[in-house]
Parts: C-alpha cells; structure tokens; sequence
DNA sequence: CATGAATGAGCATTCATTCAT
DNA sequence: AATGAATGAATGCTCATTCAT
C-alpha cells in the first residue's frame, strides 16, 4: 500500500516527498504559526499550549511530537522567522549605488520584509522575552545583530571613504540606522490607536539627517 | 513582640503621621520595590507574589492589603515610577539656551533620571508588557509619552524659528530624539555581554547629526 | 481574636500548641493516613494525589504544603510508618526467658504490630515499590533489616550457646525466622480468598522446625 | 526492503509455517521479552508500551496486534513464563528416593527454573502487580499455587507415611518449603548490595531444619 | 500485517487569591 | 493590620490507544 501510494505520487508529482512527510511538515509549520500568533497577543509565559493547539487545528499532544517543550517552541519561532532574514541581511549589495540610495533601499527593505510581516511581532516578542532566554539572545545576536551591524559598517565606512559622508560617527554608532525603526515597531505596538507612526518616513527623516535633505522628493 | 516593635519606631518618629500608617506605607514601598525586581528580573507572568512578598519581608496576605491584584500591583508599580518622572519632563527648561546646548541637558537628564535608575526596568517593562495592560498604555501614553513629545516639539519648533534648523524635520519626528536613548536600554538588556552600547555616546551621536558635528567637544 | 482564642485554648490545655501548628499536623496525618490506604490499593503510579486529597479531606494543594512531591510522600509514609516500629525491634529484650519463648513473644509482636496494622500494608509496599526508590531501600534496610537482623542474630547466638540450639543454621540464616511471616502477608494479599494463610500458626509451625515440637500445647 | 528480507527468510526455511507467521511469532516472542524487561525494572504502570516496541524492535502499533492492550500484555507474559514451569513442577517425580533427597533436587530444580531465570522476574512481579489483577491472581492460584503446593503435600504425606517426619507440620503448612526461596528472591531485589543473600544455602537450611542436619555434606 | 503520527484524556504540580486566627 | 495555611482552577506534559498509509 505504501509501495502503491509512493509509486501513485511519483506520477502525479515526482519530487513529493510521501504524503505523510508533507503532512507532518505542514502540521509543524501550522504550529509555529499558531503559536507566533498566541505569543504575539499573550508573551510567553501566558501563552496556553491548548490554545496553540487549537489555533493550529491539531491535538495538544501533537505540539510535543514537534517541539520538545514551550521553550523550545518559542526559540524554533524565533529561528524559523529569522533565519531566512539572515540572508536578506548579508544579501544587500553595495554595488556603486551613492550610499543614500543603498541606505533607502535598505528602509525599503525593512518595511517590506521586516515591517509589514511577521517578523515585526517575533522583533516584538525577542525584545520582550529574549531577557528569560539567554542561549536565544545569544544565536540572535550572533546571527542577525552582529551581521546586520558588519554590513552597515561597511556601507557606511564606503561612504565615509566616498567621502560622502564628513565623519565616522555613523561607522562608530551604526545603530543609528535602525533605531527610528525599532522605534516605529515598539511605539505601534503600543500607542498606534493614540499617534500612529509612519515607519518610512522616520526612517528616511533619519537618512535626511545623516545625508542633508534631499532637494527634490 | 510586634507590638513593641512598632511601640519603639513610634519613639523615633514622635511626630504626626501615626506609626501605624507609617509602617503601612513602609510596607508598600517595600512590596513595589520587591515587586519591581522580580517583573524586571522575569516578566509579568512569570513573577510569584510569594518571592516578591518574601523579598518584601512581608507575608503574602499583607500585598493583598496595599493591592487588588498581581495586576494592580504591576499598574501601580508603572504609576508610582513614572509620576515623579512627570514633572522632570515638564520642567525642561526652554530658557534661552541655544537648541543644542537644551537637549545636551535633556540627554543627560535621560542618562541620570532613566537609565542610570530603576526607570529604566520600568521602561523596558512597560515596552515588554504593556500590549497585555491597555489601560495602562492609556496612562502612560497621556501622562508620559504626550507630555514629552509636546515638550520635544516646543524646543525644536523655537530651534527652527531662531534658524538653528533648516527644516522642520524634528518638529515632525520628535521621536527620533529619543530613539538613541531607547535602542541603547533595548540593546544592553539583550546584548550588553557581547557589545555594550555607551547610551551618552549613542544620544550625542544624534545630536551631532541633527545640528552638525560640534568642533571643539 | 488570635488573643483570645489563644488564651481561651491556654485556659482548656496549657500544653496545647497553637491551634494553628495542630490543625496543620492534624491534615498532614490525614494526607499519610489517606496515601497508604491508596498507594496499598493501587500502587505508587496508579495512585491520583487527586484521590489521596479527597480522602484526607484536603484540597490537591495542601499537600504540597507538606510533602514536595508524590515520592517524598511515599518516602515520608515508609519513614514514618516505620521509625516507630524500630524501637519495638530494638526494644526486643533476650531477658532470660528460653530462647524459644523469647522467639514466641516475638511471633506475638509481629503478629500484632505489624500483621494486624497499616504496617502490613507498607511492607508489600516496600517490597512492590522500592525497587524504584533506592534511597528509600537503603533507609529501610539500615532502619529495619539490619537492626532487625543483629537483634536476630544475638538471640540466636545466645541460644546455642546455651545449647539450646544444636548448630548455628539459625545465626547464620536469621530469614528464616521471618520468612514465615512475609510470605504470610504476600500469599494473604495474593490468594486470601482462594486459601488464607494463618500468620501465627505458620510461624509456631517454623518454631516448632527449629525447637522441637512442643509437648504440650 | 523487508519485503525482500522476508523472501531471503523463505529461502531459509522453506519448510512449513509461512515465513510471514513465524515472523509473526518472534516479533511476538521478542514484544514479550522486552515487556518483562520494562516491566521488572519499572513495574506495570511506570511501563511505557514506547520503550518495550523500541527494545523489541517493532513499531509501538504492533504491539496492538498481538495484544489487546497494556493490561493483557502483563497478563499474557505472566502466563507465557508460567505455563512451562507447571509442567516442571507437577513432573516433581516423588519416586522412592528419601523424602529429603526429592526436595534437595526440587530445591536445585527452583534454583535452576526459577531463581536463574527470568521466571524470578515474573515471580517478583507477580508479587508487587497482582493485587491489581484480581483475574491474574486467580489464575496464577490455580495454574501454579494449588498444583505446587498439593504436589508439596503428596511428598510431605508419603515422608510422614514412611516415618522420615514425626508430625504432619509440613503437611499442613507445605509453603515452609517455599518460604526460603521466596524470601531470597525479594531480599536480593531489595538489598543484594547491603548484604547478598544465598538462596541455596538459606533453602538447604530450611531442609536442616525439617530434616535435621545432615551428617556429611 | 506493520508502521508511527496523531489523538486527547489524565495527572502532577503551581500559584493567585482567600480567610481564620 | 498582618499572617500564612488552605484552596482549587489552571496548565504543561505524558502516554495508551487508534488509524491512515
């Protein structure tokens, strides 16, 4: 029978891996959505294991087939979502672009990828929770942090070279660039019905700093 | 014993306010401290009125006296550190002091009334938190929040009436004066171990961008 | 109100330990005596703290406040089951009876300390559990056997040297004085209905192996 | 795959039960042995049906196809070790060797079939788990118990008969005879590292006392 | 027949809250 | 007012059993 199955798929859809594998992975990944989402609205240590399990459409017993426990759930989340960023990240090409416009098209790629996704509430939840979990702090520095902040670096020292920029200061403090939007994402997690804040434009106000207002927008 | 006890405090604070509500106030400022450490330390949720009653040195009944609830008390704790905070802000001083010298001072006023004391739990507690406490987002939008960006926008709307900005960019963005302060409390809470981040250093950092680098520091 | 109540329980028992400590002591008996009669019933496993409470007349949590966990309580009721037998072992006094009333007198005590008492029922416990309570085992075997044992051994040894014992099988083998009894107690637990097994005759009956039939009985 | 290892095992045995049940068996065989283990080390209820599959080797369902469920396993295993064993003991063949000559071997013969072999386990486990299967314990009397303890009789009626015994203690009370074995048993699960105990030595002591001591050993 | 992923009832343990003293 | 023992609802996790493949 399984013989039969494996051999049926293979003709409908050659690279399918058995259904029950596809099945399995499927069930994983409705998990980590779930549970992101009852992160998101509740942090960690709220969050009920029952409710994931609902929300995924699965058996509370199925989480543990996954995940050895709530804490490992909560860091394969945070893998899972940043990983595929890390390449996005270490991506960004400084071709010969003027670096304002490799820095704008860095904004735009936060917004897009960072901002307008999912990955804005696990950014949330890592700030939030990560103080509890140590080994976490440490594989997010290492893999997103430390590579962020090299290839801003080098954008910047670029720039300072190009002599497009007076000083190091942004060499020195490179933070500086992704503060308005670390700001943006905590000030519309908690004051957006009061003033919401439109993430771009503090993004490219701050490029304005760095680089002078730009003539015509 | 207890008794006696409160027979001999009685005798070093003759005056008006009977001991008995002296020690009850005592009490509470003892249980908000208590309690303020251990939400710093591991979160709303995951905080046990037993440990924040035994570091209180009070039993855990007596926190049911001064709060409702786990939840009260954590709104309380928001409250009672933020209000004195209040006045700070709204003190700033617009006196005749060029621009840049005034938010010299409101950095360090940030680094001294902040960072360098408990605010600063308070605040990452607050961004940590806070999506589960609507009604204190409320509060600490209205009483805290509101009252600086206002404040922030008067200076820099005098900066730009006496010339010393270009453009209104700051009156638009206020934020992003306080972005520095905040990334730098975010950042060493995950990654003070792996890269300490100098907040003076980070907040003078912006200044120079937004008035242009001082000559002689 | 504590006043009074303490000087009203002052006036009725001066020796009376604040009815506090009391009640308390009162539950945590109740929570043993109500664990036995379940871990007998169903063994350690099977057995619900659930159950265990609702015997004793206590709410699942109370018996945290008492024992850490389900093993400890298991220990707890072997230890404190047991310390008080220990005396009477040891208590077993060789006086100068002969040996064979010596041993008669210590049928009887078997029989009614431990045969007729809760005390059976811990003994199967210890023989179906301890396996998976080594510490537990080593409690017993240097609080109970090994005593038990050397008391033995000594009657034993008195008794062939006053030649009323032909050979030492007896001080090299004590078990055999015993033996009789365990199996009483595990064949009654197994097969009572099917054949009971009479405790005290069985083991009149290995006295009368070791001394002779006596004459007249 | 195993579609091919059961055709290379036809190969084999191309005799007469299909591969496919003999497989069938020696999966069975080999669910059994793995159970006895995990149930000897933990007992019944702390068993968990995973780790008996990954000892015998088999997915956790087939269990499930050789058993209705847990509690029929443990029964199944107990009858599966003991009913070669009945046979054993009512071939016990009382010819006319000396009375004490037919119970030194039925003590070897213990010592062999019993003591040396993992029937000791099921004896162990049959002691600490039948009071739970009330069903059990009925078979087990009838299957082994009575037969053992009427074939103990006949030998003990026949030595009386020929004057090897003065009284008919033995008769009445045949579980004297087992007594020492079974105490071995329990002791050496229970404390073989504070003191071993030699089951031979203590059953041949018991025969010296029934028989007196024999004169050359 | 065999597999092992999925299920969900079951249970130990925790902890906010209450209340008799 | 203060205490801390008691409560019991809540929840993470386990594991016997089922069933689609």
């Amino acid at each position: 029978m399984k013989q039969r199955a494996a051999r049926g798929s293979r003709g409908t859809a050659p690279a399918k891996p058995s259904a029950r594998k596809e099945q399995s992975a499927a069930r994983r990944d409705a998990i980590i959505e779930a549970a992101l989402d009852e992160f998101s609205a509740r942090g960690f240590a709220a969050t009920r294991l029952d409710d994931v399990a609902k929300r995924a459409g699965v058996a509370k017993g199925t989480i543990y087939l996954h995940f050895a426990d709530k804490e490992k759930l909560f860091e394969e989340i945070v893998r899972t979502m940043v990983l595929p960023f890390i390449d996005v990240v270490e991506a960004a090409p400084p071709d010969d672009l003027p670096t304002r416009a490799v820095l704008g098209n860095f904004i735009d790629m936060f917004v897009r990828e960072v901002y307008l996704t999912r990955r804005r509430d696990v950014l949330r939840l890592v700030l939030a929770e990560v103080p509890r979990f140590p080994a976490l702090a440490d594989f997010y520095y290492r893999n997103v942090i430390e590579r962020a902040i090299a290839a801003l670096r080098r954008v910047m020292s670029r720039a300072v070279a190009r002599g497009e920029l007076a000083d190091d200061t942004l060499v020195r403090f490179p933070q500086l660039l992704i503060a308005p939007g670390m700001i943006a994402i905590v000030w519309n997690a908690l004051f957006e019905r009061h003033a919401p804040l439109d993430v771009a434009a503090l993004m490219h106000a701050q490029l304005d700093l760095i680089f002078g207002k730009e003539k015509a927008s």
